[in-house]
DNA sequence: ATGTGCATTTTACGTGAACGAAAAGCATTT
DNA sequence: AAATGCTTTTCGTTCACGTAAAATGCACAT
């Protein structure tokens, strides 16, 4: 067993002291995906959290679910439900708390900013070996290949015949951003004219809730905070299209430039972020409004905008 | 040295006896490519084929085309150049030749398909785990992973969390085939209608090529040569919208499609097929004679019709 | 019924060396 | 100037085994 039972930890009283540091990937996802669970639904303190039913929401199997919650409990996160109950509940509202401090990202995360940044500020060659990434980042090949395996799984990278990877064109150039927000014009708007588009509420609550949080914050978001928003706005508009393709090509879309956005190092100011935000908020109004005119003459505007900038 | 040299390969009275089994798949693959350029360029006999210059169209460096051309020496389709010059040169007139009786798929492609043809059929869950599929196949792990990998990265399979592979929903169901359709109406529209589209007159050609081919031809194409001359029409046609997104949007839909067409083992009619090229062929009219409108009412009206079979 | 806690089974990852193929360099030829 | 033919260098694949973790099954508790 990789760690303790749940009542020994809870009764631990200094977890840093026995804290793991050997935790899989996958355990490390599924606690950010709890926490995001949890603050994204807005569940309070005494809320009992499911072991199936967070696996199956997760899509795996008990095992990591059962060891991130115990990870989770270390963190004073969520404790032992009060006797005679077994099970786990939520322990501390985490509204307002960082999901970098509860659950830190694993190495291999790590790693693979690391690559996406220098690669997109032109330290890492558009073409690389295997090889040539082995004592650059000082890992072992399989490491190596796993991660050219997600970037391949994102459509960041691929392999070339013969020898060696691939990065994707970048969207640093003035033409690959042009595309990229003609293509995203094209099939988010023709998304939302689909006439299978239907509003998913708790989708919808949840964006609308996330982009609240940045409003009525008092701290400007981190890059990154603010990309998960950005990205959680329009891959979900896409997704309530109703087609498939519609959302995955937005959805690549966003992995593009997730890369780009590894290179600037500059935030965006706390005013872009606000308009933005109520720009993406108005684009909601009219959906809600079943007004798809308006909708898409705002999501257009919106778009072409943010293309100069 | 893998092979042995031009002169002693030309002069070789029965190559089957020689001929090796042991072709790697780039190899391989180079060799089709070459038949392929050699016909749909229009290639006669006596054309010279230069190493450096085959190796740059196909991104390889000069070992495995040098290979390729030696094994298309042993199968007579490429000669010696006659003397005092070195080098090769295409030996016959090709253009009725079966591009599968000239380079063998490799058992590699060959179990791609299979595995495709069995997901398509069903045969396959959409889940599969790797260790199943070694005793299923009789293969070793690597080539296992190699093939799934080949899989995720046209977009046919993703890793999900933890263990096993899933297969990307296939075009079977009512709903995938319209949200197909949909899809490829909104961006191979969309690309027609942008303003850096441009007509690319070799590749233009080539498709044309290709389809003459089919109406003049005496017999019915086979679904595979059908699938590659269908989808150069809608690739090329994206990829001249100048939009690289809007090609690989295209891209990614054809690898969809080749795996459903895995599956239906019958053959489309004659009277279809022949419908099919002379729509395509008359996109490409309205699109040389710049006229853009009609383009694209042929072109949606020829994809809706392709929805209802 | 559903969830927990624990045990068991199944799956995949890590490692490392040896081999074979692709890339790259360099004379030499036309 | 560019291609060929050959050599050298670099890169990636392929094993097999051992280990860790994910999936799964089951008794028992709520």
């Amino acid at each position: 067993m990789l760690i303790r039972h749940y009542d020994e930890v809870t009764m631990t009283s200094a977890p840093e002291a026995e804290s793991r540091d050997d935790i899989t990937p996958l355990q490390l996802e599924v606690m950010r995906g709890v926490v995001e669970l949890i603050r994204d639904e807005g569940w309070g303190p005494g809320t009992r959290l499911s072991v199936p039913d967070l696996a199956r929401r997760f899509g795996v199997s008990r095992s990591p679910v059962t060891v991130a919650l115990a990870l989770l409990g270390e963190r004073g996160i969520v404790s032992a439900m009060p006797p005679p109950h077994r099970g786990l509940q939520v322990a501390l509202d985490i509204a307002d708390m960082d999901i970098a401090d509860i659950a830190p990202s694993s190495p291999l995360d790590e790693l693979y900013r690391r690559i996406m940044r220098d690669r997109a500020t032109g330290e890492l060659p558009q073409e690389v070996s295997e090889a040539e990434l082995i004592p650059r980042y000082d890992i072992s090949r399989g490491v190596v290949r796993k991660l050219l395996m997600r970037f391949a799984a994102e459509g960041l990278a691929q392999r070339q015949p013969g020898h060696g990877w691939r990065f994707a064109d970048s969207l640093d150039t003035e033409e690959g951003l042009r595309d990229s927000y003609e293509f995203r014009i094209t099939v988010e708007c023709a998304g939302l004219r689909s006439a299978r588009f239907r509003i998913n509420v708790s989708q919808m609550e949840g964006i609308r809730r996330m982009h609240r949080r940045i409003l009525d914050g008092t701290r400007l978001p981190t890059g990154e905070e603010w990309f998960r928003v950005n990205a959680a706005f329009h891959e979900g508009l896409a997704a309530m299209s109703g087609n498939r393709f519609y959302r995955d090509a937005i959805h690549q879309q966003n992995a593009l430039r997730r890369m780009q956005e590894a290179a600037s190092f500059e935030e965006l100011s706390a005013e872009r972020i606000r308009q933005s935000c109520e720009e993406h908020l108005a684009v909601l109004d009219a959906v809600e409004a079943g007004n798809m005119d308006w909708a898409e003459a705002l999501l257009r505007q919106h778009l072409k905008q943010a293309a100069e900038y």
